[in-house]
DNA sequence: ATGCTCGACTCAGAAAAATTTAT
DNA sequence: TATAAATTTTTCTGAGTCGAGCA
């Protein structure tokens, strides 16, 4: 079993093989009748400058296309892809009509809807010839499916939140780029033809199978295993093991960071008040980033006095923090929270003489926090901490939330219940879908049709009760029973239905699938489904199944993290 | 020691695609 | 029963974490 460790320290594997990646296709220029008009006269773009435009034509409807620093990034680098004769005459976005190009595209996808279910079949049948070439490789032993093993298509970037670099081209990836990673004694993968590899080698230190450098942040990209696969299912088990070992400490940890509140060093004290928050609020740890190269986001050590306002009384509550900062992927972190006065009153020490703009902690950054964790415990990092709390969590409100007498629906509306607690926890969230609104509305008109429903069939079972008494005969008795089972069957119909509403409305801006996939130890949830009788598949769909087979066939209903 | 850069990996929500349900 | 709408799943790729190596 893979779960037993069989490598050398640092060994990833010993054997590699595989087909590498899967190119984009080249482009395809524009049929003759589809015009770019420049100040209201068309023009006949170069191929390239053409397919620079596609890229801006087909994200017209986006907001994206109206913003200041996407524009002016676009349109910086598409005048790079232009001939002189096309640089001289193109020099104002706004003169560019993309409106007929857009047109075409809409189409284009209308008509892909449209298509038979013959050309459907064919699309889908190159597909699966394409992910059974390519999609898997063969490392040690097994063969495993690979993740991304298509190469990200050139277009133009889009970063999260408000992203200097938004709009910027993101060039083609060509075979020179690449560099292929594989065993020595494997069949080497084919360059296409005319075409060479950067680079081949022979690295069993990492994971990847190909990498190439990306021209936007000037990072690497790597084609990697897909989470089914023994390389990342063994990694993951890891971690939550190393979140248990924490489970062991934490109390020793936690008395620990509030003697260090009184420290007389102040750099001890900030670590402190700042593990504090890592451990209280699951705030991830906060590596500094280079200004103007990313979205203004921070973590825990690189919070700025900005960032938090202080209440010493707020609501009837006394010492109050309220957090307000973009997060990871510019999501909003917001929140009030009470604290100890001791953590109040270094707070407002450390925010003395210091201006919005500076940093709250500023004796403190992620390396010297992690170099602390890692004396308090073997294998403590800062993320840890958002795992274990994650996971324990959601033993902890499954324990709380489950009635033994609710049935399957009731049990597994417990379930989601405490998975939102914990992406609560860890701030996940979601962009309200398009249609909530009309969602919920229909989901309400439902449950009012099955109310009717319901109010009909007890009728029918009151007056065959009657007719019963009357006719005291087995036909009508048999009757009053049937029409009793379906007064029992409507009811648990509406009953579904109103859980559901409710699951619904709960969820509108909470994400769950992160917390689910990334920080819940998935034996909790395989023993809760053993211990109440609910079918896995009810909790973990095929993906998640796939992701988490190690657990499914370890844990037993006493798991415990 | 310390700080900085880079490489390799995990984790993140949006968007596209597939599937299910309603009409 | 075909089509459209709604919902769920999968794909996509950007954004973090964290440790190693180097000056």
């Amino acid at each position: 079993r893979w779960e037993e460790e069989r490598y050398p320290e640092g060994i990833k594997w010993k054997f590699l093989e595989h087909k590498g990646p899967v190119f984009a296709p080249p482009y395809e220029p524009l049929p003759e009748n589809v015009k770019f008009y420049y100040d209201g006269k068309v023009m006949k773009l170069s191929t390239k400058a053409e397919e620079v435009a596609t890229f801006f034509a087909k994200m017209l409807d986006h907001e994206y296309t109206t913003k200041e620093i996407f524009r002016k990034n676009f349109f910086k680098d598409w005048r790079k892809e232009m001939t002189s004769e096309e640089k001289s005459t193109i020099t104002n976005l706004s003169k560019c009509d993309f409106t007929h190009m857009s047109q075409y595209f809409k189409a284009q996808s209308e008509a892909r809807k449209q298509m038979s279910k013959e050309e459907k079949q064919k699309i889908k049948e190159e597909n699966e010839r394409l992910l059974k070439e390519y999609g898997y490789c063969v490392m040690d032993n097994h063969k495993e499916r690979i993740a991304n093993f298509k190469i990200e298509p050139p277009g133009l970037f889009r970063g999260r939140g408000n992203h200097p670099k938004m709009g910027m081209l993101k060039r083609r990836i060509m075979p020179e780029d690449i560099i292929i990673n594989c065993s020595k004694d494997s069949k080497i993968p084919a360059p296409p033809p005319g075409h060479k590899w950067k680079e081949v080698r022979h690295d069993n230190k990492v994971t990847w199978l190909v990498s190439w450098n990306e021209n936007i942040q000037g990072s690497i990209k790597y084609i990697m295993l897909n989470p089914s696969s023994r390389i990342k299912g063994e990694k993951d088990w890891q971690k939550y093991e190393t979140a248990r070992r924490l489970k062991k400490c934490v109390d020793k940890i936690r008395n620990q960071y509030r003697e260090d509140w009184k420290s007389k060093e102040m750099k001890v004290r900030q670590r402190a008040v700042a593990l504090y928050f890592i451990d209280k609020l699951a705030l991830r740890a906060g590596n500094e980033k280079e200004e103007g190269e990313t979205a203004d986001t921070v973590g825990c050590c690189s919070l700025r006095v900005e960032h938090i306002k202080l209440h010493p009384e707020l609501d009837g509550q006394e010492y109050v923090v309220e957090f307000d900062f973009l997060g990871k992927d510019s999501i909003r972190y917001y929140n009030k929270v009470p604290v100890e006065k001791r953590v109040f009153k270094n707070l407002q020490l450390f925010m003395e003489n210091k201006q919005p703009e500076d940093d709250l902690f500023d004796r403190l950054n992620t390396s010297i926090l992690n170099k602390h964790l890692q004396d308090l415990m073997e294998g403590l990092t800062a993320k840890v901490f958002r795992t274990y709390n994650a996971s324990i969590t959601l033993q902890q409100q499954l324990k709380e939330l489950t009635n033994p007498d609710d049935n399957i629906p009731a049990k597994i509306l417990s379930y989601n219940r405490a998975n939102r607690a914990v992406a609560i926890l860890c701030n996940h969230q979601r962009a309200p879908p398009k249609t909530f609104e009309k969602s919920m509305m229909n989901l309400q008109s439902k449950i009012d049709a099955k109310k009717e429903q319901l109010a009909d069939a007890r009728r029918e079972l009151k007056s065959a009760k009657a007719d019963a008494k009357v006719r005291r005969d087995e036909k009508s008795k048999k009757t009053v029973e049937s029409k009793k089972k379906a007064v029992q069957r409507i009811e648990e119909q509406l009953m579904k239905l109103e859980v559901q509403a409710t699951d619904r409305e709960e969820n509108k801006q909470i994400a769950l699938s992160t917390s689910k996939l990334n920080y819940l130890d998935p034996r909790i949830s395989v023993a809760w489904c053993k211990k109440w009788g609910i079918p896995i598949e009810k909790i973990y769909n095929k993906t998640q199944r796939d992701k988490f087979a190690w657990a499914i066939d370890m844990a037993e209903e006493d798991y415990e993290f």
